[in-house]
DNA sequence: ATTAATTACTACTTTAAGGTAGTATTAATC
DNA sequence: GATTAATACTACCTTAAAGTAGTAATTAAT
């Protein structure tokens, strides 16, 4: 029960540059060593975030990433939907194939709710919403 | 966001033996076929719950398994901390070390209520809540 | 005792996620 | 134009979960 690697990884990034957004470009350089995040593996995921259209690149020296829209268009469940990470309607906590609304497996009528409020809190908070918040990133 | 397959398959083996509380024994045959997991793979997730105490089994022709309590005596949380899937108190969203109350990350806020439904849910759906509820086993 | 049917054990294979290495490409600075 | 610092691409390695195969141990029925 919970986010993969990548998408918690792409969350904080795009977070921190949502955070920082005085500065026009951001470089991944930078952003592994504050967020902790392996450099390879960063690039691998920002490249995927750009052709995704979330975040714009300039290549070469002075280049890096921006964001490449407002923060606040930016929904997290806009990242979790490129990772494939989102929650589907008919995702059964269970894993039993798809639910048909008429025949319910064990834990359904529990899984309602905290499933609601997982998609509405994915789709309903932007990159501004969450930037800055805290101090952990 | 999901439960391990494992876990998944545990849930549901275990779910289906309460709903049979009048056969003595369920061999794992049976269990595999009518609930279409990999039999190699099911035995070997029951031996854990054996271990874990959860289940008896009797060797040998005529044998099989059978819950070692009564049902209600066996929350859903109980099966997952076998497998490490239970939701601990200090598990981030993000991943982001450990939640000490003061520092906060990113999607916090957001995530305390779900979070505490899930928990719930959990902890307090018992085999015999779920048993033989809806068509989908 | 032998056989048949069952769980338990050991070891392996497969798959997908996570992560790494090296090189190519791009563009500003010198 | 050469150098340098950045992203992009291709290919590989590592790890853990999922799944498989074969055999040993156990027990009831014959
Ligand atoms: S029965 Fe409930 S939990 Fe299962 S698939 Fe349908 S909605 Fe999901
Ligand atoms: S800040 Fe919130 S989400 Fe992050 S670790 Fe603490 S409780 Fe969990």
């Amino acid at each position: 029960m919970q986010l993969s690697n990548t998408s918690q990884y792409a969350i904080r990034m795009l977070a921190y540059m949502a955070d920082k957004k005085d500065s026009p470009l951001i470089n991944a350089t930078e952003l592994a060593k504050v967020l902790q995040i392996p450099y390879k593996f960063l690039t691998k995921i920002m490249t995927e975030l750009v052709k995704a259209d979330l975040v714009v690149s300039m290549r070469g020296r002075e280049g890096g990433y921006s964001l490449s829209k407002k923060a606040s268009d930016i929904k997290v469940d806009d990242i979790l939907n490129i990772f494939h990470d989102s929650i589907q309607e008919e995702q059964c906590v269970l894993g039993i194939g798809f639910c048909n609304g008429m025949c319910k497996c064990a834990l359904h009528d529990q899984w309602m709710e905290p499933k609601l409020l997982l998609q509405k809190m994915f789709r309903e908070s932007s990159l501004e919403d969450i930037a800055g918040k805290g101090c952990k990133i």
